[in-house]
DNA sequence: ATCGCTTTGTGATAAATTTTTCACAACTGT
DNA sequence: ACAGTTGTGAAAAATTTATCACAAAGCGAT
């Protein structure tokens, strides 16, 4: 298996330790759009980048190249033996395996449950599930199970920045009934239970439709029991190449509504949002925006 | 949803008659190697067709290029939008919603998040990485951060069914010194640290390297610092249209390793799995599943 | 906080390359 | 022979690249 081939792109991945926090942006840039961003001039990828032109110029000569019109050339020789290989390549995700690889099967998989999951979502009721969610006048209930405790931990931490008065409520622990005397009509439960369904998050959601909550559901395709109580119900297919399921769509959805809560909530928002930017300031990858 | 997209080389092919005799050899030569040819200098372009300078600034204009630069910018374009994955591109995700839709929009990132970190991953590495995560004869720590404790322990439940001698450390916990008194020569750390990158994290990696641990760290494209240390560093794509990164990418490669790793240590999996299912049936937290 | 050190951007400039165009001669096929 | 096409060589214009010195900013270590 005398793969020799080293593509430009290996090359840049594997010097990026040696370059500085400018090249290493530089160098990101290239890859992101690969290998069109290379192609045009030097002066439109370094104000593409982000970046100053001698940076580009630097950069170009430590990787080795004589030039930019050198590494232009060698991306050109590159892309046109890139079209003359086989074009079996283009169907698989980690080019550099196999597509029996688990990598590019288990890929397939969350693809497709993606496209399915979406295709067959109700965008209106998603989008009151949201407003739902982010009516900071309802108390929030998150509820998860046994495997999806993650994925509403994830979404709890998210809403905690983006709005007060909620609660993470685990349907494993015992101590669950006492979180429910406070519950008001009007409230909101979002519950995820995917199987095995659990006969906890069952009895759960009875008593906050019973006292007059609304619930919003994540579940699979095959819908959890309490689907029937639930006032929006966004179901995910979950099966991939493995032994168990797969959250990653359901995560994706999770994450999509967070985007989607901050947004409606932004006005109130904001501030928290903006703390959390400075945040991101002081890891000083990033060059300050003006 | 007549998508009149005309490639540039269908173009060509369109004008291929309104061109003379030295014209057409050149356009044919342009399409034998397209896109790459295209992207050279006139010079190099009229050399490599066999005609002369002249010919092809002629052509180009004809073509309805202002000129040759012009023509080369048309070129990079369409190379750009070629590169995205078929799956990715003119689809819209929720059909029933408009492509502005957040879950169209937000879907496309993640996406492409995919793409490109799959396509950046290597095999070998990740196959090196299960190898290590699954060997019971090491002790095995997972280590999370402040957003990123929920896939830890995501890979914690999971790694916990396929096999012993596991430990989940939250580094913004304080307890964690206490978990490295016993860590040995040989034992496995998976990490994952994502901007913003701990302190803590950094610290405990350093420690463990310094103990002859193995590192395996999961970070985003700028890389946490650990990455010096670590013996397998995979890095994900995670910016998508929020106010907060994605930890999508991510989820998907620690399912792809939980279902590898599964794979290689079924015979004693096997076993475990089926003792845990009855261990849930008995205490009939979980509801048949028909 | 302060001090060095490295990295980065700026603006300018020179060098190199590339593009565009020209007039004219040579060539082509009818 | 004629009309249209093509190549030549040149030169001007435009663009692009490479580099420089210097200042500003960032970083790490006290």
């Amino acid at each position: 298996m005398g793969e020799a081939t080293q593509t430009i792109s290996d090359l840049i991945q594997s010097k990026l330790d040696d370059l500085t926090r400018a090249e290493r942006q530089l160098a990101l840039s290239v890859l992101q759009n690969y290998p069109a961003s290379g192609l045009g001039t030097l002066t439109a990828l370094a104000q593409n980048a982000g970046v100053s032109v001698p940076t580009v110029a630097r950069m170009v000569q430590k990787l080795g190249y004589k030039g930019y019109p050198e590494f232009q050339a060698a991306l050109r020789e590159e892309l046109k033996a890139q079209v003359k290989t086989p074009i079996a390549k283009h169907e698989t995700w980690a080019e550099a395996a196999p597509s029996e690889h688990i990598l590019n099967r288990f890929t397939d998989a969350v693809i497709e449950n993606i496209r399915l999951t979406l295709s067959q979502i109700d965008p209106d009721a998603f989008d009151q599930a949201c407003r739902l969610i982010g009516d900071e006048s309802r108390h929030l209930y998150i509820v998860g199970g046994r495997i999806t405790h993650t994925l509403a931990e994830y979404l709890f931490m998210h809403m905690q920045v983006i709005r007060p008065n909620l609660t993470h409520v685990q349907t494993t622990s015992n101590t669950w009934p006492h979180y429910l005397l406070n519950v008001q009509e009007g409230d909101v439960f979002v519950i995820f239970d995917v199987r095995r369904y659990e006969n906890n998050t069952l009895k759960l959601a009875e008593i906050a439709d019973k006292r007059g909550a609304k619930i919003v559901l994540f579940t699979d395709q095959w819908r959890s029991p309490v689907h029937q109580l639930a006032h929006i119900c966004l179901s995910n297919r979950i099966v991939v190449p493995s032994a168990w399921d797969s959250a990653a769509t359901i995560m994706l959805l999770v994450e999509t509504m967070i985007s989607a809560i901050q947004s409606l909530n932004w006005e109130t928002t904001k501030e928290r949002v903006e703390n959390l930017e400075d945040m991101f300031d002081q890891t000083k990858l990033f060059r300050k925006f003006t």
